[in-house]
DNA sequence: AGTGGGAACCTAACGGCGTTAGGCAGCCGT
DNA sequence: ACGGCTGCCTAACGCCGTTAGGTTCCCACT
């Protein structure tokens, strides 16, 4: 589930253990997904990790030297599975199916948005899904600034769309009192600012797929025009 | 700064104060930004934004129900300034400028971005601002549905690239010993992923405004044709 | 067979955090 | 004069990330 390389990682000297480990970085990654999808990003402490695993919080800084290298393992981990991305057919249907495999790895993930965006760096597996798709639109035709700015410009409106889906829940307060207060509040936004319901309509349809396919077609759209040649392959 | 109206918040009797405050939610948002312009996010803590007042922690409680009311807060007085928005010339040239007003207002504040993530509600202030685009967009011939869905996905789009663009920045450590193996990292990162460095080097250009600009140029391209007629007003 | 060393855990503790409880000064309307 | 309210205070709770300093146990080497 995570990143082959360990690369850096301190390791055992090749070839012999003194003990068996009983956390590796593997398990790490996987109770820190437990929590993560059981309590959500914020209630996520080194604590509970350590806990998941039946073991103290100190014995993790011997696995990770940070929390932050912890949440830079996790966010890799969430990406794992979006490797697989297709290759065939034209480049309209790459962009369009990595974007959406991007997009249901990180939707599948409680706070995976939020979790991605406090990283530094994207990771090894985000990595390799943008080499990919670079690779794609390059050979499609676009040229290498293009292709560039087409990539991160995708990869920007995926996570920052599951941001705005992916709202943090609350442990959830009264529910009568705060529902009449909301009531409150949203006749006092529909007078304030009449066009927002339309927004609200859209937001509530359910379909959240459909807002977000929306804004990968227009950009689509936009990239089309952007094509040196008529369109190809 | 903030908002006009405090709505719900507890006040005073209307005409009668019993004590001048020396903290008004004004104030708190101030506060707030200063300390979060030189602290950043992950630091700003209510003991923190009590001293830059002069004031013990809990006493914030007072004017403040919980730590994610003083964010909301500030999040909304990061958006203030964008209220003042174009709405002459065509829809074009609104929705860009209002797209690079967002930026630049998100791109001014310290941690902006992250802040505006972790918000369950978008607050008043981008709630106006959403409210004049969608009627300006409305005027100029977009349907309710596409109108709606263009506004959220520009929205959607500059806040996660503000969000990529303001990595946080951490306190520092050595910087001889990081350079070095951030160094031997871009090699192997070179080696395995031989498209990424044309990412790097637009990433590194300098000019960040550029690569934001790309990617509304292609939504507005993409909106473009999804006008029932011809481009018009 | 004995022993050194390192891997992989432990306990204890530090300071900082968000938040709550309860107290006290000063100004208000009566 | 005085009760009540506003707006601050101190003290404390429990949780957090992180560090220091063991302890145990296996492996390699003599």
């Amino acid at each position: 589930m995570v990143s082959a390389d360990n690369g850096s990682a301190r390791s055992p000297r090749a070839g012999a253990a003194a003990k068996a480990p009983a956390i590796t970085r593997e398990a790490l990654a996987a109770a820190g997904l437990a929590v993560l999808r059981r309590e959500g990003l914020d209630a996520l402490s080194m604590r509970k990790v350590a806990a998941e695993l039946g073991v103290r919080a100190a014995s993790l800084y011997y696995h990770v030297q940070d929390k932050e290298q912890l949440l830079d393992l996790l966010a890799d981990s969430v990406v794992w599975d979006a490797r697989k991305l297709a290759t065939t057919g034209d480049w309209e249907h790459c962009l369009r199916e990595a974007a959406h495999a991007y997009y249901r790895h990180l939707h599948a993930n409680r706070d995976a948005a939020r979790l991605m965006a406090g990283r530094r760096t994207p990771g090894p597996n985000l990595l390799y899904v943008l080499d990919v798709m670079l690779s794609r639109l390059h050979q499609a035709g676009f040229s290498d600034a293009v292709a560039a700015r087409a990539t991160l410009t995708i990869s920007t409106y995926v996570q920052g769309y599951v941001l705005q889906e992916q709202v943090p829940k609350a442990p959830h307060r009264e529910p009568d009192a705060a529902s009449e207060l909301s009531a409150a509040c949203r006749t006092t936004t529909a007078a304030q600012y009449p066009n927002i319901m339309s927004l609200i309509a859209v937001k509530k349809s359910g379909d959240t797929k459909e807002l977000f396919s929306f804004g990968v077609e227009r950009l689509i759209d936009g990239l089309r025009a952007q094509l040196p040649g008529g369109p190809e392959n």
